[in-house]
RNA sequence: GGCGGCGUGGCCAAGUGGUCUAAGGCGAAGGUCUGCAAAACCUUUAUUCAUCGGUUCAAAUCCGAUCGCCGCCUCCA
């Protein structure tokens, strides 16, 4: 399995530290405000990529740090005259109501920083002990002229770095490039107790500590957008080196942006939907399936129309489920099964083992629909058949792409008085159309779809769908 | 200024030396089925890959130049 590492800018054969153990880390949100679908992109890739690769038989631990504690977070509180506590958890929760929205796997963790003080200090302490730290009045700084390595990330070089950074007011920075490790509290704003006095952990440090804590010291792969590169992953690297003298990361992976109309999507230039407005008009799945259509490294322009063109792929791939349902159980037991399921499954594998084309792997899905559909049409495939189909669509689509649900499918009610009825207004239709009387029959077709039973004629006669 | 990425059909997008007269999705056109729909399937829809040169037996894929776009270098997924 091939994997893109930002690292050495090539692609690298996957070789985690302990099979088939696999440690990931993906930097989750600052919970000062509801995430946009920029945001979305990141959390739905990382997720579908944890879902691969324990789809491949790797055992994934997977934590995704939630920032509970920042300078966005205390001028929110400060704007909406609240606490900083009180903003963090009810964005928090937001978060995870959305997560779960967009269908997104819970991560093995969800460290929050606050809860981490004592292992933030803890690396602090390190850095300090290894003089890679000092006391710049109003924080405690990392002092990058220490970490010979310090750009090998980002591929930046410090002179260049130096003569193109901007001037900050008031620095108590020894170098511009120097970012604080503690930040120490002024009058009003939420601290906790330190060796450096009260204050508060600076923004890279959490995801140094809480990564050491619920994964080690070295892990194996840590992923975040493409503006994460620089300046805080390169300072991750910086801090949890000179603390273990370890490597800290072997695979970095980062994601593309979210363009929209040309730029990136971002709250600071208001061109965003927030995850939660999209979701209100469009189901997840279709986000999903947007995003599984680009690769995850390359950006992606956003409109609503591309949605709205996923959506439609997303209904052809829930009817291709939801026909697969309906026969798993209702069709003969013995029928028409020589399919090769198998090819699709070999070829998915070996198309997402590239560094996870997604794209191609969505090809194959596609493929194997198609064809399976159209199987389906020239032969009258039995149990044996939709089993197998079931497992592959299960296997793909569920488990992997988080784009088919097969208990939120509505197959139809079972013997029930519902479906009774239902049967008895096919029944009343089919004598209107023998009396050609097709008023009443459009009528009653019509009738039933707004309730959200779709009727289909064919030769065999009339079936029907649920479809709400 | 430094660094990185991108430019492929009406739209999105994969492909990065030969199997490419270029996957897949959406859209469009025609067809099967049908009273009409819907769903599904079938057929058609790029001899061409921003432009111009070059390397090579062979280039969308490598090299150079040009044009256009985006991002990072400051908080940001």
């Amino acid at each position: 399995m091939l994997i893109y590492n930002t690292f050495s800018r090539k692609k690298e054969e996957f070789e985690p530290v302990n099979p088939p153990a696999v440690t990931m880390y993906i930097c989750g949100p600052t919970v000062y405000d509801y995430f946009h679908i920029g945001n979305a992109r990141s959390f739905i890739m990382g997720d579908i990529i944890r879902r691969y690769l324990i789809f491949r038989g790797y055992r994934v631990k997977f934590v995704m740090n939630i920032t509970d504690i920042d300078d966005k977070i205390i001028k929110k509180a400060a704007e909406e005259k609240t606490d900083t506590s009180g903003i963090a958890s009810r964005f928090s929760d937001a978060f995870l109501h959305d997560l779960e929205k967009l269908k997104i796997n819970q991560a093995d963790v969800f460290p929050r920083a606050t809860e981490h003080i004592e292992e933030i200090i803890d690396v602090i302490k390190k850095i300090e002990l290894n003089g890679a730290a000092y006391d710049g009045l109003d924080s405690i700084y990392y002092d990058i002229s220490k970490f010979r390595e310090y750009g090998k990330l980002s591929g930046k070089k410090l002179d260049e770095l130096e003569s193109g950074a901007r001037v900050e007011v008031n620095s108590a920075k020894r170098d511009p490039l120097d970012f604080a490790l503690w930040k120490k509290a002024k009058p009003g704003e939420p601290s906790w107790e330190s060796p450096w006095g009260p204050g508060r952990p600076g923004w890279h440090i959490e995801c140094s500590a809480m990564s050491m804590k619920h994964l080690g010291e070295s892990i194996d792969i840590h992923c975040g957008g493409n503006d994460l590169i620089f300046p805080h992953h390169e300072n991750e690297i910086a801090q949890s080196e000179i603390a273990t003298g370890k490597k800290f990361v072997k695979y970095w992976l980062h994601f593309g942006f979210l363009n929209i109309q040309e730029e990136k999507m971002s709250k600071s230039l208001g061109n965003f939907f927030t995850a939660r407005e999209i979701l209100g008009k469009y189901p997840a799945e279709a986000l999903r399936l947007l995003y599984l259509q680009t690769h995850y490294s390359g950006p992606l322009s956003f409109t609503e129309d591309l949605l709205i063109s996923a959506s439609k792929g997303f209904e052809r791939i829930k009817n291709f489920a939801l026909l697969i349902k309906e026969n798993i159980n209702s069709s003969p037991a013995y029928g028409e099964s020589r399919f090769d399921f198998e090819k699709y499954r070999l070829k998915f594998t070996e198309v997402m083992d590239d560094d996870f084309n997604t794209p191609k792997g969505l090809a194959v899905f596609y493929d194997f629909i198609k064809d399976a559909n159209s199987f389906i049409q020239n032969n009258k495939p039995g149990k044996e058949f939709f089993r197998e189909a079931y497992e592959l669509t299960k296997a793909i689509g569920e488990t992997v792409f988080g784009i088919v649900h097969f208990d939120e499918i509505n197959a139809k009610t079972e013997a029930g008085i519902e479906s009774k009825l239902i049967e008895l207004l096919i029944e009343m239709r089919q004598q209107a159309k023998l009396d050609k009387n097709y008023k009443l029959a459009d009528e009653i077709r019509l009738k039933l779809g707004a309730i959200g039973v779709t009727l289909q004629d064919s030769k065999e006669g009339t079936t029907y769908r649920i479809t709400v």
